[in-house]
DNA sequence: TGTACATCAGTGAACGCGCGTTCACTGATGTAC
DNA sequence: TGTACATCAGTGAACGCGCGTTCACTGATGTAC
């Protein structure tokens, strides 16, 4: 039943991804290594084909969910830089699509507190994804210094990924829809 | 090897009072009955002696933790209304105290995340604890109208967890120590 | 280009372990008379 | 007030279960000649 090495490459990446998923969707902790590789259409003992252990694979699907978002924001910008497309990655963070997709969404707002408890590299990605954000929200800031648009910048991104997470802990969808709004009247340019 | 009901009493809130801690430490999942009961000087088994659950012992300790935070805000409340217990609350909230004692600090910056993927009674507790900060806040803010003070107060409780989640997520304590007061710079009146 | 052999992706059973929960037991406390 | 019995807080062993990890095995892929 070997595969061939892109198949296996092919594997490797759907693993990652399912695994971000899964771990965004139900936390870190309480999703198995059956779970995950069933959702990658596997069964558990292949898992330690692709990985050393599962320390591993939070730390890769940490770091790929949150490289796509980046990458989001990334383009976006590229295409249209200044307020507008800064505006519009605050206005689709702070979204009830974001707030309802949990699994699809930011990797920061869904496991942030989990990770804080995980030593080992995965807490070390995480922060530099929260750096990205800020680095990339902080090149849109108009009209002040770097050093000063980084501290808004770090502002902002700590309050969207506060807004997020209130907003889906919450079980009242109304409230979840003011705090979103809110956090976007607050913050959009 | 009976004890009094006084002394079954306080045996009881002790656990509840230690779990709150272990819970906001080392997260929910990840804190044990044994490891619960060792904090309160017992052994496992006595536990359902106290609780039907494990669920029931979550609920009432994320109660616990947050209805004493409402009680130390609302007291400086009482006692000084207006925009200086305000800034008080906040920069207490905001601090780098706060930040490095996540086992007696807020429930909600700590658990918010976990919470969230709970079902039955917890995430309602931390809804109405989330609510009761907001209202609280909103109290104490002048010259607007009380629904405009409400969603001021949704707009500062989210960001302020949001700070705090990152701060302590960080794992540079310069950066940590910026975001804290970033946000203080914000919501400070 | 064909052939023989080594490699290894994926399977499914098995491992030890710690979890939440249950239970028989102990002995001090509470209660009925 | 004293006595006999029921209650029950707390103990520690045991339960089934699911976890992360290991392993023998399969058979298609990769490689050496």
């Amino acid at each position: 039943m070997r595969k061939s090495k892109q198949e296996a490459a092919e594997t490797r990446q759907r693993v990652v991804q399912a695994a971000s998923q899964e771990f965004r969707r139900n936390g870190i902790e309480a999703t198995g290594l059956v779970e995950l590789m069933a959702a990658a259409g596997l069964t558990r003992g292949g898992f330690y084909k692709h990985f050393t252990s599962k320390e591993q694979v939070v730390d890769e699907a940490v770091a790929l969910s949150t490289a796509s978002l980046l990458e989001t924001w990334g383009r976006a910008m590229e295409d249209d830089p200044g307020t507008p497309s800064l505006n519009r990655a605050i206005s689709d963070y702070l979204s009830l699509d974001h707030c309802a997709d949990a699994a699809g969404g930011c990797a920061l707002a869904a496991l942030a507190g989990e990770v804080t408890r995980l030593d080992g590299p995965v807490r070390e990605t995480a922060t530099k994804a929260f750096l990205g954000m800020v680095e990339l929200m902080a090149k849109q800031l108009p009209g002040i210094s770097r050093a000063a648009a980084r501290k808004e910048a770090l502002w902002m991104v700590s309050s969207m990924i506060g807004a997020m997470t209130m907003a889906r802990m919450v079980t009242d969808p109304d409230v979840s829809a003011s705090i979103v709004k809110e956090a976007r009247k607050h913050l959009m340019k």
